[in-house]
DNA sequence: TGCAATATAGAACAAACGATCTAAAATGAA
DNA sequence: TTCATTTTAGATCGTTTGTTCTATATTGCA
């Protein structure tokens, strides 16, 4: 047939993640790219065919290892209400340890590139909904099992979770600050919890803990 | 002396705002801007510095017509719970009618600029903490008055506000949907309210309108 | 009415951009 | 071994970038 590649892909597209995730789309030049990645130019374009369709591979790859693996991880080894609770404090962890001020690729694209590509808005929004509804699930089930309450309706539940979600992670990249991420999330906690005042819960936390 | 200007400094401003707001930062070149701004791009450096500087410049000129406007007449207009309520349902109204996709330009700054930028990223988290203060002013004094419960903290409400504010932006610039964002409130509000279940809640409010 | 000072428009600058071309290298099937 | 096919590195394409220069116009003060 014809002369293999040289390059492992999976590798080159960590390295263009790595990329667009420091700088963004706009300030990633494509020189940039093909040096990080160890390719040639021309390699990288046929290979991955221009710069956008290279950023669509990213994204997508980058999806895929980060925010799929954390929910098909939590969800399989925690119970509904702790799944919820478990992500939401891993995204602070991470936006605390985050000392490149990297964000989450995922927010970042939603807001440079998603607007002015409706291929890349499609993208983002259908992954978004992917979140919801690892959300709704939980807080379903949750419902279901006595441990969540049903004052509130589990879509609309869902649909603040993911709102907490993004607004944690845009108020990291401009204040990392671990008062301010704990604090916020305190209350959606406290929705989560099943009718018990906020007094009675900590005294009960302290025992058994 | 000398020549005086030719081009209204508020004007140009405002033109030069729209540029970055649209196209994002890297996105806008500066004969893009001069054009909008009617101006040439001579006199755009002479008057402004460069572009990063118009860009500072253009932040801080949006940030008092439009949020600090917007804090100031709902604060000084409704009692504390009440302007909290109007200050998110204004921002949903604006992000369902935002037809150019625009979004908030604090919220794209945040992201797109202020990781790589520390004199902007200080702009940018200091006033974001003057948002969570006008939510804290609301939300002690609501506690006060006995129209928002004290289940919460007032710093932690104010503070989930804060995220739920920015959640809603960048939600909204992906998946601009009105179930979706009234749905996302729904349940801070019922943080807000006065520990009547939301069943009872919603009889009373159809007997009081 | 000069004169110093600033604003203007438009050309010009080097550097960097995304993308492509050229020619050599490497492969498996015939 | 030949040949069609693909990958590679590096030079190169025409644009566009942010910024500055040149030359002219316009002002208030002396």
């Amino acid at each position: 047939m014809a002369r293999p590649r040289e390059f492992d892909e999976a590798a080159v597209l960590d390295a263009a993640i790595r990329q667009f995730w420091l700088h963004g789309y706009e300030a990633t030049s494509v020189r940039d790219l093909a040096d990080e990645m160890g390719i040639a130019g021309a390699s990288l374009y046929n290979a991955f065919g221009d710069k956008r369709a290279l950023f669509e591979r990213s994204l997508n790859h980058y999806l895929d290892q980060t925010f799929r693996e954390r929910i098909r991880r939590l969800e399989h080894s925690l119970p509904p209400r702790d799944a919820i609770v478990a992500f939401l404090q891993e995204i602070i962890k991470r936006s605390l340890n985050d000392k490149q001020r990297l964000g989450c690729l995922l927010v970042n694209s939603a807001l440079e590139i998603a607007p002015h590509d409706e291929e890349l808005r499609q993208i983002v929004a259908t992954f978004l909904r992917e979140v919801e509804s690892f959300f709704l699930r939980c807080v379903t089930s949750g419902q279901h099992d006595g441990t969540i309450p049903k004052a509130q309706s589990a879509e609309d539940l869902a649909r603040l979770l993911s709102g907490v979600l993004l607004g944690i992670r845009v108020l990291a990249r401009a204040r990392p600050d671990r008062k301010l991420l704990e604090g916020l999330v305190r209350p959606v906690f406290a929705l989560l919890d099943n009718a018990v005042p906020a007094k009675r819960l900590r005294k009960a936390r302290r025992g058994a803990s």
